[in-house]
DNA sequence: AAAAATATTTAAGCTTACTTAAATTTATTT
DNA sequence: AAATAAATTTAAGTAAGCTTAAATATTTTT
């Protein structure tokens, strides 16, 4: 199978998994930054390899091979990251680059040396679950968004869900980072905007980073 | 540049430095699996390119442009070679055919941090040379091949030019690998056979086989 | 030096993964 | 509910990287 189309298959699996889960083609062209036409195409093609189901006009569904498909490519990915931000002293963004690439490059076997090395991990180093050699995924997250944070509340970063660079670069600045603490110090419903308290600075969040940032509640 | 290109002119730099030095079309589609009519159209792609040099029926000649571009290819595979030769226990052989998919999926910053990380070697588990970040091969190769070996002399084992999942294997079965001795204990001209002592075991070796283990004279 | 064998090139055609433009369907607005 | 907007699909076309078959050139053999 191609690049074109593992990577196809993946743009389907993520945007499926957010929150306006929406599949339909137009949404994978642009994810993956091509046509309209061209990701219309492409399902009828995916649909003959059984990989997806897919009827006019409707969202785009993996069948349980294009998800298995999907969940390898990932795995590949986040093991990818991890072994780079162990070995390596690169920005997440590069390394994030770097993965985007090898995730197809790579077999099966050398996929599992590489978990096997790390200790076979459970999570990226943006704290996303990495999948099993068998495309599962055991951990299960009880994460939330800032957005949908509680004022007051203390929470641990668990997930940075971004492949931007200027997020990143955001982040790295102000110890955004999987597995740091976080003060919730006071929400602003009216313009969607939060105001935080990490390494004993104030920081103001807007919507799009709040959406991204996903945390768990300190006990 | 894409992946047909890289190999393309790979080939072409690898099949250059080989003894028979033939670089025309044929032998270049033979090393890639690709029809001589494919060898010769992308040939004079590449020429427009200014990756090669081509007029009709002659040897196809790398620019200094295509000799760097082949070099930082090889460079790339060398080190993927090498790291993961470190890291993980896997054949040379699986070894090589993952850096040959990889090698095409590396930025030139990974590369860097790949040597760096390693403490810059200068040559890989093959024995081959690794060229620099500016594509020069810096080491002077003295060594020879087996075939050239005189009789009753130890060397060290230097290269294991090849590619061959079957080499491989017999040369880790018989201890035959980068930095180890042999004494070339008989020469049989009349059939070009090698009787060599390594490890305290005898074995035989034919042609195939000698011309590519290079070695350096044990002082 | 001519004949035969081999290699290279040209020509025509295929698949993949796109493109733009136009037609059609669905969704939204008034 | 009709009009408008937006998204999807169809149609036609392109470039890359191949293929096979036929034509042409080069090399080797006799």
């Amino acid at each position: 199978m191609s690049i074109a189309i593992e990577n196809f298959v993946k743009a389907i699996y993520k945007n499926g998994k957010r929150d306006n889960n929406d599949t339909k083609p137009g949404n994978i062209a642009k994810e993956l930054g091509i046509s309209n036409a061209a990701a219309t195409d492409m399902a009828k093609k995916l649909a003959i390899k059984d990989l997806i189901n897919y009827e006019k006009y409707q969202e785009l569904k993996l069948t349980v091979k294009g998800n298995k498909m999907a969940l390898n490519v990932i795995r590949k990915h986040r093991l990818w990251e991890a072994l780079l931000f162990k070995l390596f002293d690169m920005s997440l963004h590069d390394i994030h680059r770097e993965a985007e690439l090898l995730e197809h490059q790579t077999s099966d076997l050398l996929a599992n040396k590489i978990s096997e090395y790390l200790g076979n991990p459970k999570f990226d180093p943006h704290g996303d679950p990495i999948p099993n050699a068998d495309g599962e995924i055991t951990t299960t997250d009880t994460s939330i968004s800032l957005s949908n944070s509680e004022e007051g509340k203390n929470y641990i970063i668990s997930r940075l869900m971004s492949d931007d660079k200027e997020f990143f670069d955001f982040c790295a600045q102000h110890g955004l980072k999987y597995g740091n603490t976080v003060l919730v110090s006071k929400q602003f419903s009216k313009n969607k905007m939060t105001q935080i308290l990490i390494n004993n600075n104030t920081i103001l969040l807007n919507e799009d980073f709040t959406s991204i940032i996903y945390v768990n509640e300190q006990d």
